[in-house]
DNA sequence: CTGTTAGCGCGTTCAC
DNA sequence: GTGAACGCGCTAACAG
């Protein structure tokens, strides 16, 4: 910055300023400023200038999987909305541990990010404690709680898994399971199971028609679990896979053994994957806005930084049953 | 850290080397200084200790779509061997724009990155003129070239795209389609074309036999490009998917319309993503090794930040063909 | 509109 | 083993 200012024959402060607030400087110095840093090739340091003003323009966000469309489609959105306003981007993965959480929250608060964005709602007490005491504006996103540490933006994982549950209640379906990840470590996964609980209660079902498992993720977990139903529990009518794709390695599953669908086993899934829409039969499912609370949270967590005042603390972003030919 | 200073009895300095070199401070400083660290819930500030030591512990990566299984799992790869060593992730979305990928650029060099990724071979004149200014560790990724700004780790898409043409000559196949994904603005799909085109002549077919077409990304663009297939040029028996998910997209459109795969039109992909292998029947793919990729990158990104000597400038990870049951 | 002064919070370099 | 001074590159707060 100090050639920069040499060779334009002005003060570091001028060209300082040139740089962050052009309105304040002369049309005629501003031009010999931008000339000079064309010439140098110069790349102001950003790490100075935040240790001077103490506010950086980085934002922490922190999911359970990078490698995981559900996740990475909120990702895309606020990385979208935080360019727009020329801010940064810092991912960690927790993997669903608690501790990898706390290392990232620590290691971001170390790299002073202007705010957190946490893909969860579980922390360890340090995590919380730090995040107070900083006082670092933080959104939290995955599932509706009623007292969050700053912002929650989210849908209900209750309301939702309740809602369907109802749903395949109303078409008809009498003996349903519910298909799980593990509960263990994941607050989402019981909160889901809850719903649906509770939504065989509101239907007035009996219970013990009724059936909750655990499967691994992906399309393989589905087709276990399938096996496992078709052969533990033949009468069910009707499964709700809860997370994932794993609705869709089921269908496939069915396919691969002439079980018809929704004849044999109605199928319905959690979230619209693109691929819903395209297997035969196309599969009922919930549709959550991933990309809007994306969008949503960065907006909130920009507001939050600039300080501006009311801004709601829990921000409920809905979800629609998107009724298709398997169920 | 004054304040843990004041707190532990000791000077500035020697809480930062408690913290930095706790091996040059006697035991019992460094456990007053541990305990004062603790009571004040001390976050050491980051950017400060890199700005006095000029340099930082950040590696910028720059993708064409963060919510795009391919790059995400280079991404989960790479932020995992960060992690391991202590350093932080930024990340941002070029879209497959130069000009947005030259703007990341700039910012991420504003922000000092010790290093960065590019999921791109082509780049503005001043995105180059920048990186080889300042004199940034870089890593090119998504293909093989000869003369990579520092260091290119990759597969080749011309020559993984020829090894599955030839694949499908050797299996008797002689009018072959290949589908790609939009050529203009993306040299890794103009790359792969060559390959087909490459691998054809190879194989002495007749390249008027044979057919090159442009389509959507997703389920949806390969769905459309076999309909467009079965109705222009019906005498195609295989088509070689050269990108995404498109082979899927195009071969549940003919189960939706009764045509045997590969009975009617043998079909065949790029990457190996686990729905591949769940369909009926398989598909037939490339494996490319993408998180062996960023695992890589990474890695070699590392060692010329700490500017360890001589690192091999182009590494082809290269690729396996995977022989399934729609070819 | 522009320049001057004084730090931001830490690491480096020397003394002690 | 420990501490005092200085500077990293920039900006906030004044003064001119």
């Amino acid at each position: 910055m100090k050639d920069v200012a040499a060779r334009a024959g002005v003060s570091v402060m001028t060209v300082s300023r040139a740089l962050s607030h052009p309105d304040k400087v002369s049309g005629e110095t501003l031009r010999r400023v931008q000339a000079a840093v064309d010439a140098v090739l110069y790349v102001p340091n950003g790490l100075a200038g935040n240790l001077s003003s103490r506010r950086s323009k980085a934002v922490g966000v922190i999911v359970p999987g990078i490698n995981n469309s559900l996740y990475s489609s909120m990702i895309e959105a606020v990385s979208a909305t935080l360019r727009e306003r020329g801010f940064h981007l810092m991912i960690a993965d927790s993997g669903l541990s608690l501790e990898n959480e706390e290392k990232a929250i620590t290691s971001f608060l170390a790299q002073r990010v202007c705010g957190l964005i946490l893909h969860n709602t579980q922390h360890t007490r340090k995590a919380r404690s730090l995040i107070s005491s900083i006082g670092v504006p933080t959104i939290e996103v995955g599932n509706l709680v009623e007292r969050p540490i700053d912002v929650c933006v989210s849908y209900s994982n209750f309301d939702a898994a309740k809602a369907m549950t109802i749903h395949l209640g109303r078409l008809g379906y009498r003996r349903i399971a519910f298909v799980s990840l593990a509960l263990s470590n994941n607050e989402r996964a019981r909160k889901r199971r809850d719903g649906f609980l509770a939504g065989i209660r509101e239907l007035g079902l009996a219970e013990d028609s009724c059936l909750t498992i655990e499967a691994e993720s992906g399309l393989q977990g589905g087709a276990d679990a399938i096996k496992r139903i078709a052969k533990t529990a033949p009468s069910i009518e009707a499964v709700f896979f809860s997370a994932d794709v794993m609705a869709v390695g089921a269908l496939l599953e069915c396919q691969r053994r002439g079980w018809g669908v929704p004849s044999k086993f109605a199928i319905s899934s959690f979230d619209d994957v693109d691929l819903l829409r395209h297997v035969n039969p196309t599969i009922t499912t919930l549709l959550i806005p991933r990309a809007e609370i994306g969008r949503k949270s960065a907006e909130l967590l920009l507001a939050r930084v600039d300080s501006q005042p009311t801004i709601p603390k829990v921000v409920d972003l809905g979800f629609d049953i998107i009724q298709r030919e398997s169920t």
